[in-house]
DNA sequence: CGGATCGTTGACAGGTATCAATGCTGGTGG
DNA sequence: CCACCAGCATTGATACCTGTCAACGATCCG
């Protein structure tokens, strides 16, 4: 192990122990003992809005915490077109399936203006093998994945166009922590309703015109009520 | 600790290890001493066609190893109407995410007859405390979980009736180990895709008019380059 | 034989994809 | 500062697809 990587293990635990967030983050039961045994450096990453934090087929070296901002996990189609099949926000763990020794399931990309510390999978292997605290909450990150996974399907690949809105619409608000939530663009949408972008555009706009959903500068605002009725 | 639970905890364990499949299912890696720890009886269980395995609002005391035939997992929605959010098959684990101390998400119906076995709990909160051989097979459930969960998103929700039908019947035949393979119901075919049980028929009707699926007595049979094409 | 269940087919209205054109807005370079 | 451009968003027209409601057929079983 050479000194200066050291040194940043050290300076990321550090970090890691005086977390803002950090009831919310991977290493939340981690006692002192763990954090001494975190031998690669964890590094803040800070992502613009089309920033891609990895892809499908690049090795799997990293995973990485998102603190704050939005990033979508997208499929590429063989016909050239996407699919984004989940988001992720603060709290969330990305790259989760290459603890498994396999490659990344898709690419990542920034929404938003998104902070992500990023974790050397070493660390986690190492944790894992000589200490349990962490193995709780990387369990919680695998249901997460597989309740945001049902509730995507259940929920937003079934009705007309307009209820999978609805429901999207609804989803964001909710997951927000302030009234005011990020509003992706159509193609996004569409992306993620698996219905195309014209479709996204012409019931988002109806939607305003009905004054269900406001777009301000701090983000959109939405009449739950009204879209809940439609869903 | 009752003397007659040790007694078929101890049968449980033999007939794991003595298991046809054991490379396929939760315990493949487990030791001669890990099996000891088993203190609860495993059962095996067969259901017949449309019996129930778990409910949502079960208390959850047991995971699910699937030794051969067909689960679909079942959302309920708020109109009564249901989708299948993921099919299990052989060495799949039923139950996964009660593990994290939560309920089921889902309900767990049989598509054809089906062998189970039914594993307390306990047993795999037991192991993981006084064992490291599981961890590495569950992280392996967890990570299909996320897959199959993408699959689904991205290839079975996308495109039109005819492109889903086609693309479930390629992902139904190439799961089976035979060239046949169970071809669900019509009802559940539309609970899969997001489409309704007449728009499914008609699709079947028309591939079986086309010869591009024929039905058996042992299964179904595709063409899969037909079926490619029009995927 | 009758009834239940599932599959198939028809008719039609409504919804959505597709192709195409037109706004709108923020940034860039002259 | 302004004109221009690029990238989105919106809207229109139309053909096609799918949901809906309804009827009929096939099969199994008591």
């Amino acid at each position: 192990m050479e000194p200066d990587l050291v040194n940043k293990a050290w300076n990321g635990s550090e970090k890691c122990q005086r977390c803002r967030i950090r009831e919310l983050v991977l290493f939340a039961d981690l006692q002192q003992d763990d954090f001494e045994q975190l031998h690669h450096p964890i590094v803040d990453i800070e992502l613009a809005p089309g920033d891609t934090l990895y892809k499908e087929q690049q090795k799997p070296e990293f995973v990485f915490t998102i603190r704050s901002g939005m990033i979508k996990l997208v499929r590429y189609l063989p016909n050239g077109s996407y699919r984004i099949v989940r988001l992720l926000q603060q709290g969330d763990l990305a790259g989760i399936e290459t603890l498994n020794n396999t490659a990344y399931l898709h690419h990542a990309i920034a929404l938003q203006d998104t902070s992500i510390c990023r974790i050397p999978i070493e660390n986690i292997d190492q944790l894992n093998q000589h200490s349990p605290h962490l193995y709780k909450q990387l369990t919680a990150r695998w249901h997460r994945v597989q309740s945001d996974a049902d509730i995507w399907l259940a929920e937003l690949t079934v009705g007309n166009s307009k209820k999978r809105i609805a429901n999207l619409l609804l989803y964001l608000a909710q997951q927000s922590s302030t009234e005011h939530f990020f509003l992706p663009h159509r193609e996004d949408m569409g992306a993620l309703l698996a219905i195309t972008t014209e479709t996204a555009s012409r019931i988002i706009a109806e939607f305003k015109r009905l004054k269900y959903l406001q777009v301000e500068s701090q983000g959109a605002l939405i009449d739950k009520d009204k879209l809940k009725h439609i869903s």
